[in-house]
DNA sequence: GAAAATCTTGACTGTTTGATAAAACTCTAA
DNA sequence: TTAGAGTTTTATCAAACAGTCAAGATTTTC
C-alpha cells in the first residue's frame, strides 16, 4: 500500500468512482449543514458507503470539506474572469447576471455551501478570498471603471456594483426555499428563473424609476 | 417550584436577566454555526454561565432557537409592514431599502440566523413563512402593482422586486466577511454602509444604463 | 492463476454532546 | 428571620460522534 495523500499518482477507477460518490453526498450534506452540523455517518449514509470505508478515501471530515472548497472556487469565480472590457459594457454585463444566474438554477448547493463557509466567518477559505478573489475583483474593478469614465455606463461604487450581481443571482439558490413559499407553485423552477432573469435585466439596466416611452421625449429627472 | 413552561407567569429579576443574557449567547452561536453546529457548551460559556444552570432556563437547544426565531420574524418583517400605498412611491421604496440596509447594519446576527435557517430548508419556520410572510408579501405586491398600472414605477415583477431589495441589503450582514475582504479596510462600517446605501439608491432607482444628463435632453433607449 | 495491491468491513476507542437528578445554595416576602 | 420558592452546582448518563485497527474480500498486475 503506497500513501495517497503524499504522492500525486494515478487513481484506480474504484477510488475516482468512490471519491466522486463520497464528494456528492458531503456536498449535500455540507450545503445544508455546514461544516459543524454536518456528520460523517450522515455522508456515508448518503454516498452509499460505510464509515470505515469513505474514512479510507478522506481521512478527515475536513479534508472532503477542503476538496469541495477548492474545486468550487475556481468553478465560481469562472463567470468574473470572462467578463472583460472588449465589448460593449451593456451586454457584457447582461450576460454576466445571466450567467451568475444560471450557476445558481444548476449548482444551488454549491452556492448554499460557500454560503454557508461565508456566513460563518470563512474560517477555512479568507486566505483564499484574498490571494484569489480580492484580485480578481480588483482587476474587474478597473473594467467597471473604464466604463463609467466613457459615458458607457453609470457611475456607481464599482464594488457594491458587484455585490448587488452576486447577491440577486445567488439569492434564486441560497434562500431558494423562502422563493418557493412566496412564488408558489404556479410556475416550475424554469419559469421562475426566466422571471428573475427578466427582472433582473431590467432592474440593472433601467432601474425602477419610469422611463420615458418611445423616442425624443425628454426625460424629467426631478418631479 | 412551578412549572414555568406550562402557566404564563411573571417573571423574576434573575429570571429576566439570564433569559437575556442566554438568548444573547444563543444568537451569536447559532447565527454562525447554524442550529445542528452550535453546542450548549458554547452558548453557556458564551453566556458566563454552566451548561445545567442554562438548561435550567431552557430545557432544551430547540428552547432556545424557537425563542430566538420568534422574536425574530417580527422584527424582520417590520419595515416591510411599513411600505404603504400613501406616498409616493419612488421615496417610499427608497426608504424601505435605507430601513432594510440599517437592519443589516444594526442586526447582522438576526440576518445570519435567518439566513442560516433558510439555507437548512427553513425546516422549523416553513409554517410561519406561508402564514405571516407571504400573505405580507401578497398584500404589498399589490401596491406595487398600483404603483406600476399607474405608471409611477417601472413595470417588473413585483415579487422578483422584494426578493431584490431583501437579498441586496441583506447581503451586507450575511456575507459581510466577505464584503470585508474586497473592501479592504480603508473605510470604517459605517463608510460602508452609506456608500452601499448611495450605490443601492442608483441601482434601483436609475439602473446602470447612462443617464441622459440636464433637463430636456431625448433619451434613446436603442443603441 | 498466484502474488501484490487495493478495497471493505465489523469491532472498537476516546471524546463530545444533549439532557437529567439531586443536593446545596441564595434570594425574597411575610 | 425564617420558610419556601427560586437558583446554581456537582455528578452523572446514554447517545452521537470522529476516527482507528486489523482482518477479510476483491481487484489488478505480472
Amino acid at each position: 500500500m503506497k500513501a495517497r495523500a503524499t504522492e500525486t499518482q494515478r487513481k484506480t477507477r474504484i477510488q475516482m468512482e468512490n471519491e466522486e460518490r463520497i464528494l456528492d453526498a458531503a456536498l449535500e450534506v455540507f450545503s445544508v449543514h455546514g461544516f459543524r452540523g454536518a456528520t460523517i455517518d450522515q455522508i456515508a449514509e448518503k454516498a452509499g458507503m460505510s464509515k470505515p470505508n469513505l474514512l479510507y478515501y478522506f481521512r478527515r471530515k475536513q479534508d472532503m470539506y477542503e476538496a469541495l472548497i477548492a474545486r468550487l472556487l475556481d468553478t465560481w469565480l469562472e463567470p468574473l474572469r470572462e467578463l472583460d472590457g472588449v465589448g460593449d459594457p451593456l451586454p457584457e454585463l447582461q450576460s454576466y447576471i445571466r450567467r451568475k444566474l444560471e450557476m445558481a438554477r444548476d449548482f444551488p448547493r454549491e452556492s448554499r455551501l460557500f454560503a454557508n463557509e461565508i456566513l460563518q466567518g470563512a474560517p477555512r477559505i479568507k486566505r483564499l478570498l484574498e490571494s484569489e478573489l480580492k484580485p480578481l475583483v480588483d482587476e474587474k474593478v478597473e473594467v467597471l471603471r473604464g466604463w463609467m469614465k466613457a459615458g458607457q455606463i453609470n457611475s456607481v461604487d464599482p464594488r457594491h456594483l458587484i455585490f448587488s450581481i452576486w447577491s440577486t443571482t445567488q439569492h434564486y439558490a441560497d434562500f431558494d426555499t423562502q422563493v418557493q413559499v412566496i412564488l408558489g407553485p404556479d410556475r416550475g423552477a424554469v419559469g421562475r428563473f426566466e422571471d428573475a432573469a427578466r427582472y433582473l435585466e431590467t432592474l440593472f439596466l433601467d432601474g425602477l424609476r419610469p422611463q420615458a416611452k418611445g423616442g425624443g421625449t425628454p426625460r424629467v429627472r426631478d418631479v
